[in-house]
DNA sequence: CCTAACAAGACATTTTTTATCCTTTTAGGG
DNA sequence: CCCTAAAAGGATAAAAAATGTCTTGTTAGG
């Protein structure tokens, strides 16, 4: 269980690749998708994502690509994860009130809220830039 | 993402349940599902996984049922949510060696390791004692 | 031997994942 | 002003996983 999709698992390939290039180079989507080993038509849906959000910055046309959006030690993995997976909710239970109908006192509630920040810190506390240097 | 199925939640609710009632109360399947309001053919299955490992007893014919296999202080929500789900392995790239065969100083991969560790504290760290108790 | 209960395996449905394709939009260059 | 390069967006399709259900087998008690 907890495990990342494929799409997670390129998502951070295609972005780390991204990271680890020079400051200002655009990179092609197809350049990129070939050097990660990732289908280019699908890489295309995630960085779309990734735009969106303002994670990396796209230019269309002749000469355009991508690029990243801010420097690499101001991405963490955490926010690359959520982008494409979504937010990290280990059980319904954690999202909010009203969601844990069956409990009021739901005793496994605090647990899985346990979960999803011992996740996201260890996820928030990593960078592109360590992800992607050397 | 990272999320328990139904499944896993199902799993539970019914375990807890069992570990609320009298130590020696020996629970229909039927009672079990309809107190805790999952299918009972879908909870038949997974208790099945729950025997197999020891985790419940189980006892067939007239007067037969369920009850837990241990003292509820000794069975951890971990043990729980991998019976049913599976291990917890957040990228295939923490399962061992070899698995990572795209990077051979993969840097994520410690990172995946991290979460593991720590989504496994967690659950290790409850029992079904503390979930059950009033 | 009849009935109660769990065990096991096959099957069916729905949802999610994992793509692919086609059309549209944007931009540069001749 | 066209032509080409590139990303954006939407529709669709195949495969896998999740979520159940059903039928038959097994075990045990009365």
């Amino acid at each position: 269980m907890m495990e990342l999709t494929r799409k997670g698992e390129y998502a951070i390939r295609g972005i780390v690749y991204l990271a680890a290039q020079p400051p200002d180079r655009v990179c092609l989507l197809s350049d990129i998708a070939a050097a990660v080993d990732v289908p280019a038509t699908f890489l295309a849906k995630i960085f779309q994502q990734f735009s969106k959000i303002g994670l990396v910055k796209s230019y269309r046309g002749t000469g355009g690509g991508f690029l990243l959006g801010r420097t690499p030690e101001k991405i963490t993995l955490l926010e690359v994860v959520e982008a494409v997976e979504g937010p990290i909710i280990p059980n319904r239970c954690v999202v909010g009130a009203g969601e844990c109908v069956r409990d009021v006192s739901c005793k496994v509630h605090p647990v899985w809220k346990r979960v999803q920040g011992q996740v996201r810190d260890v996820l928030a506390g990593v960078t592109l830039k360590e992800l992607s240097e050397e």
